[in-house]
DNA sequence: TCCGTATTGAACT
DNA sequence: AGTTCAATACGGA
């Protein structure tokens, strides 16, 4: 992974998102923050928005194809949070282990509204005892949602768990007409 | 090397 | 239907 160096607030109706970019793609993408009050000073937060110098052109391309990859991030979020399949995705630059993006692979081949165990992932990347490395690599995942790690499910149907909480997960899985 | 995990299935109550 | 437990692969410290 190129290192980020652009940060982007993504707001949707489930709150404000905050994307990173690298000169590759989407890198990361954190969920909204839940804490009440929203600090003061907080605009000015988005130092790293832009890049330092304008001057070279060849930042400005960047600068602008970044923008282009914002959009189709904006898009796909806010239709699989919809429920619905996104037509296209941003260029993804994902920092991890052979395995973890080998996980990650494979959750993106989960379709809408389906699920998959932690087993079956384990089994799809042809390590069928690997199914706890699986959660782990799950729990790494920079870009949830979108690599859509809430498709899966333990074993015996119950819910397992999400970093971004296990109520969020619900609800993604409910809006993708998922019943647990 | 040791420890914690977003697991799993079997063997127990 | 709930609890315990061992096997297990990986990653971070």
């Amino acid at each position: 992974m190129k290192t980020p160096f652009v940060e982007l607030p993504l707001k949707t109706d489930d709150g404000e998102f905050t994307t990173r970019y690298s000169e590759t793609g989407l890198t990361e993408l954190s969920f909204p923050i839940t804490s009440r009050r929203r600090r003061r000073g907080d605009e000015s937060q988005n130092s790293i928005n832009s890049i330092e110098s304008d001057r070279d052109s060849s930042r400005r391309l960047l600068q602008i194809k970044i923008r282009g990859w914002h959009r189709l991030t904006e898009a796909a979020l806010k239709a699989i949070l919809a429920g619905r399949q996104p037509n296209k995705f941003p260029p993804l630059d994902l920092a991890g282990t052979a395995f973890q993006k080998s996980v990650w692979h494979a959750l993106r081949k989960i379709p809408v509204g389906r699920t998959k165990s932690y087993g079956e992932i384990a089994q799809a990347i042809g390590r069928p005892k690997a199914v706890r490395a699986v959660g782990g690599a799950c729990g790494a995942n920079p870009v949830p949602v979108l690599v859509p790690c809430h498709r899966v499910l333990a074993a015996n149907g119950k819910i397992g768990g999400f970093s971004g909480g296990l109520e969020r997960k619900r609800r993604l899985l409910a809006r993708e007409g998922v019943k647990i």
